[in-house]
RNA sequence: GGGCCCGUAGCUUAGUUCGGUUGGAGCAACCGGCUGAUAACCGGUAGGUCGGGAGUUCAAAUCUCCUCGGGCCCA
């Protein structure tokens, strides 16, 4: 039996309450195990980390996800739906040394590795309530119990196991990486830490001389880091640019022209010579400096399209070691790589006149000691944008570390084959950001010497002549090669550096490269290490792999999409998704990007706790398209719920209430579709449209388009046009036939909405669905299959009908508004002049229009005649030339005649005739403009190509019923002032002049019976409970009610 | 410095793929109506340099170029 609902919606309450039918039914797994011999639908969930409190952002990623995956479960699909924890990383690193208290790698060695990583291993689920909380009270369905977790040993052991098909494949390798580095730290920075230490600062700007080989020429470069030319190898010119050879105050210099022609403004030079760029390729020149002693070829001209012609010399000094820029072109042109400065910063001992003195502080005196040998050519200072170490404020030095690579570059077409299979939403991302990244793709700096990840597992023999290598790709293959292997383990450092590993060659010690893995490679292995693939689960990968639908944020494109597609690729030549929804960032109210310190962060439990899950959803659901970026904000939210959620929880109120109160049985009293009223079967069938564009819109991924088209039914077509005209029949007392459609109708659209809207407000509508659902239904709506389309109730012709009664209905309105004649008041007629067609089509909703439109009476017509009036208006311009000084006359006398009547004759007989001071004067039809207008008491109003007719002519009958409702509405408004229920009975006195109580008299039976009024009396001095003084227009009135 | 996305009324937005009637809605405002209809409903009014500029075209919110603002990625 459908229950009275509890007035009020309380979201907090009745949320917690769903939760625990869902805990206590078991509700989340028997909605994945009732699918498990259906097709699966294979999701594979981002891992977050949570040394961190969740975000608005996750908040929404989680939503998108858990809607996607509620959808697909409804539609019959099998979906595990694994959780998965990030644990690895600097972050974590970093969190752990601010709690300690430690400053630097040195003093996190003091600590000690084992009790640091114990640390970090802690730290990472610091937060992981607050995410299961978060997770648990948007409904995200995730199963939490059984996660992924990337410190696991066996997660581990599946990354080494594809670390080793790398390297069998031979891709991985050893090179250098230029990276930000703090020599004070002894350690490098992420660019997420770079990013918050950028400083403006003013740094020396130099132009430096560099001598031609065998020509008394100079080459003529720029830099802002003067301790980098110590590490000189080369110079780099644009290929495409045009350099000079000028004479400038005695010297011969080379640079690009443009630059010549903005550095030596107003300064005489010749020039000498021109050309392109590409020519001084291989041109050498002499080093300014003979500490490097370098093991190939160096200092001379390179190419490279990085040169600009913004600011210096159009010629870039090259120090490989210190900048990334300049390594690159040093593996294009295999530079030496010379590195003249040490770990901390400072000048090695082989830097004679600098050594032991921190770079940028020798700056000044390398130029000084330049100038002195006139290789400068001018100083200034140069304001730029320098990177600070966010930690201990040392400015940063890019310095060439070595580092483990996995040559990404020689799998590039197979990246972009497999890019190609994958769908991408949004679509441009494929060819745009992804694809343009991976047109350009880098080899992937694999390894971080850092503590907390997984340890690379490349060993390496000491013995010098055998110094065999080898990757290990499991942990049994470690036990093999290693001395009393212990029974209980954890990979992690420091276990894999203290284990003896003997060399499988020659037995000697090996030792494992001290590094640990970039963490992205951790989680980008998740699709098959979250099995233990290959150790077990063989046949889980396969029907797991690839994924089917993945979705994170925008900034995942470089960072786990990427991850994900370049391990697949060089493991299985495959792409490892199928589709990836990307999603937009959440901003704050103005557009901000949200951070702690700015202080406009919303907490979502805030939001939770005021306005709701399904608020909170359905806000970020319907608010812009997945992959744009959406605001976020309490009110918006609190607008949403206003909006959206109470419109749909009060007309369920409304519906839930007189459904009890008639004890409507839903499994007896249901009426067959075909019996029931024309404005039933319109509203069906506007929710069976509804339901196919919902299912179209969600298949691209438009979840907002599905939103807001069910929010536009809901209000539009369900509560302000559905019960509005249903409230009527629902509210009569008998259980009539028409009563019991529209019981039926209400509840058939509320089934089919509590599923249609499952997986975008799971709460609400579960709490929809128990109070409404038979025995024989599902125990829970997600246990439900989602709503198809039933075609046999669509009806485009009566949609299209009840489409133009309330086109009639809103010009009739306005046209009462224009006449003054309000609502209340009955009209006698309205008439509408359309087709044969139109008239048919329209006939079961007339009476709609004419309760919407208060008329007494709606006839048709085919035409506009018998309501129109034509006449005819002389055209002044054209009889003004003819007749001069007697125009006036002549159209005196046409304007004080009958017009109609001229019109008449016109039309007979083609042209009129009139006098004129004896003189007959004819005018025909060209004199004439026709001017038409309404009959008395009528106006009109036009929708598409039929007309509206309301007679406005208000007779007294018409006028005592107006007054009559009048009284009626006021005294509604006193019983509500008493508050009274809608059952209680009241007696009613009235006073008012007798004319009006003449006028009201017939109309008291009707008042009673609307008001609810046992008795009706016209009295002297009315009494009661509440009595009061009423002027409706010049009319008093006062009424007693009791 | 390079790339990508976004910019429409006070606010939230539709329309932009593929140029074509007068750029549609909702919220807020204002006027009026209706109401045992909810944080309502109905009618009307006002509110737009479609971020700005230029170009292509018979025709540009829509295409091209430049530019400004926001966001992101990369240097």
């Amino acid at each position: 039996m459908i229950k009275q609902p509890k007035q009020k919606y309380n979201p907090k309450q009745m949320e917690e309450k769903i939760q625990k039918f869902w805990t206590d039914n078991d509700i989340f797994n028997k909605s994945v195990e009732q699918r498990k011999e259906y097709p699966a639908y294979v999701f594979l969930e981002g891992p977050p980390t949570a040394n961190g409190l969740p975000h608005p952002g996750h908040v929404l990623t989680r939503v998108m996800k858990d809607f996607v995956l509620r959808y697909q479960t409804m539609n019959g699909h099998y979906i595990e739906r694994k959780a998965g924890w990030d644990t690895h990383g600097l972050p974590v690193e970093i969190e752990v040394e601010k709690k300690l208290g430690l400053e630097d790698k040195q003093s996190i060695e003091k600590y000690g590795v084992k009790r640091f990583n114990e640390e970090c291993r802690k730290s990472v689920f610091k937060y992981e309530n607050a995410w299961v909380e978060m997770t648990h009270r948007i409904g995200f369905w995730l199963d939490m119990n059984n996660p992924y977790i990337t410190l696991k040993n066996e997660y581990i052991e599946s990354v080494w196991w594809s670390l080793k098909k790398a390297w069998e494949k031979k891709l991985l390798y050893r090179g250098h990486k230029v990276v930000p580095y703090c020599p004070r730290c002894g350690t490098a920075l992420s660019a997420h830490e770079i990013a918050q230490g950028y400083k403006t600062v003013e740094d020396p700007s130099i132009l430096v001389k560099f001598k031609i080989k065998n020509e008394e020429a100079y080459f003529l470069a720029w830099t802002t880091t003067p301790w980098t030319l110590i590490s000189n190898v080369a110079l780099a010119v644009h290929p495409d640019e045009y350099y000079v050879k000028i004479s400038y105050r005695g010297e011969v210099l080379i640079l690009a022209e443009q630059r010549a022609a903005v550095l030596m403004k107003g300064e005489g030079y010749d020039i000498l010579d021109r050309f392109l760029g590409k020519q001084l390729e291989h041109k050498e020149y002499e080093p300014l400096f003979s500490y490097a002693k370098p093991e190939k070829k160096a200092w001379f001209v390179v190419l490279a399209d990085f040169v600009t012609m913004v600011d210096g010399t159009g010629i870039v000094h090259i120090a490989p070691a210190f900048g990334e820029d300049d390594y690159s072109i040093g593996k294009t042109y295999d530079l030496p790589v010379v590195q003249l400065v040490k770990l901390d910063g400072t000048f090695p001992d082989e830097v004679t006149l600098w050594r032991g003195q921190f770079v940028k502080d020798a700056d000044p005196s390398i130029i000084a000691y330049l100038e002195e040998r006139g290789l400068i050519s001018g100083v200034r200072s140069y304001q730029h944008e320098y990177p600070f170490c966010w930690r201990c404020d040392s400015p940063l030095l890019y310095y060439a570390m070595e580092s483990w690579f996995i040559a990404m570059s020689k799998v590039q077409e197979a990246l972009l084959k497999n890019n190609d299979m994958v769908t991408w939403y949004p679509e441009h991302l494929k060819e745009g950001r992804f694809g343009d990244f991976l047109r350009d793709v880098k080899d992937w700096a694999l390894s971080r010497d850092r503590y907390w990840g997984t340890p690379l597992p490349i060993w390496t023999c000491t013995n010098s002549p055998c110094n065999h290598a080898i990757c290990i790709g499991s942990v049994d293959e470690l036990r093999s090669l290693s001395e009393s292997f212990p029974d209980e383990y954890d990979l992690h450092k420091p276990f894999v550096d203290t284990l003896k590993v003997h060399c499988p060659l020659c037995k000697s010690l090996m030792i494992r490269e001290k590094e640990v893995i970039d963490c992205w490679y951790d989680s980008g292995a998740a699709f098959f290490a979250q099995w233990h693939y290959p150790f077990e689960n063989h046949e889980k990968l396969q029907e797991n792999f690839p994924v089917d639908f993945i979705s994170e944020a925008l900034d995942q494109t470089r960072g786990w999409f990427y991850s994900l597609l370049a391990i697949s690729t060089f493991l299985f030549d495959q792409p490892p998704y199928k589709t990836v929804l990307t999603l937009g960032f959440v901003l704050d109210e103005n557009n901000q990007k949200m951070s702690k310190s700015k202080k406009n962060y919303v907490d979502p439990n805030i939001i939770l706790d005021h306005e709701g899950a399904d608020a909170l959803r359905w806000y970020l659901m319907s608010a812009n398209a997945p992959w744009m970026s959406t605001r976020f904000y309490e009110d918006a939210v609190k607008e949403t719920l206003g909006k959206f959620i109470l419109t749909l929880w009060n007309s369920y109120n409304f519906f839930a209430t007189y459904a009890a109160l008639d004890q409507f049985n839903p499994e007896k009293d249901m009426i067959l579709v075909s019996e029931r009223s024309t404005l039933d079967k319109w509203v069906l069938s506007r929710f069976h449209h509804l339901v196919g564009n919902v299912r179209s819109f969600v298949k691209q991924f438009e979840i907002h388009k599905a939103a807001r088209a069910i929010e536009t039914f809901i209000i539009e077509d369900f509560s302000n046009w559905y019960l509005r005209r249903s409230r009527k029949r629902l509210w009569v007392e008998e259980k009539t036939q028409d009563k019991l459609s529209g019981y039926s109708t209400i509840y058939d659209i509320f089934i089919g909405l509590s599923q249609l809207l499952a997986p975008f407000i799971p709460f609400i509508t579960e709490e929809l669905y128990q109070n409404l659902k038979t025995t024989d239904m599902p125990e829970s709506v997600h246990l439900c299959d989602y709503v198809t389309v039933n075609k046999g109730v669509l009806d485009d012709d009566l949609e299209k009908a009840m489409e133009y009664i309330r086109d009639l209905v809103e010009v009739g309105r306005a046209l009462r508004s224009k006449i003054n004649i309000n609502v209340r008041y009955p009209l006698k007629e309205a008439n509408i002049i359309c087709s044969k067609e139109t008239e048919e089509s329209i006939r079961d909703l007339l009476e709609l229009l004419q309760e919407e439109l208060n008329v007494k009476k709606i006839s048709f017509a085919r035409n506009t005649d018998q309501f129109m009036i034509k006449t005819i208006k002389p055209k002044y311009a054209q009889l003004g030339p003819r007749y001069k000084e007697k125009t006036k006359t002549v159209i005196d006398m046409i304007e004080q005649s009958d017009t109609q009547k001229l019109y008449e004759e016109l039309t007979k007989h083609e042209e009129i005739t009139i006098i004129v001071n004896k003189e007959k004067i004819t005018l025909n039809k060209d004199d004439f403009d026709v001017v038409e207008h309404e009959k008395e008491h009528l106006v009109k109003a036009s929708v598409e190509d039929s007309t509206l007719f309301l007679d406005t002519n208000l007779t007294e009958e018409l006028e005592a019923e107006g007054l009559s409702r009048e009284i009626i509405r006021r005294i509604q408004s006193m019983r509500k002032e008493l508050d009274l229920d809608v059952e209680d009975r009241i007696t009613t006195e009235l006073h008012m002049g007798s004319h009006e109580k003449n006028m009201v008299e017939s109309w008291s039976e009707h008042i009673k019976e609307e008001t609810r009024s046992t008795t009706l009396s016209f009295v002297k001095k009315p009494g009661g409970k509440l009595v009061k003084k009423w002027d409706i227009d010049d009319v008093h009135v006062e009424i007693g009610i009791e």
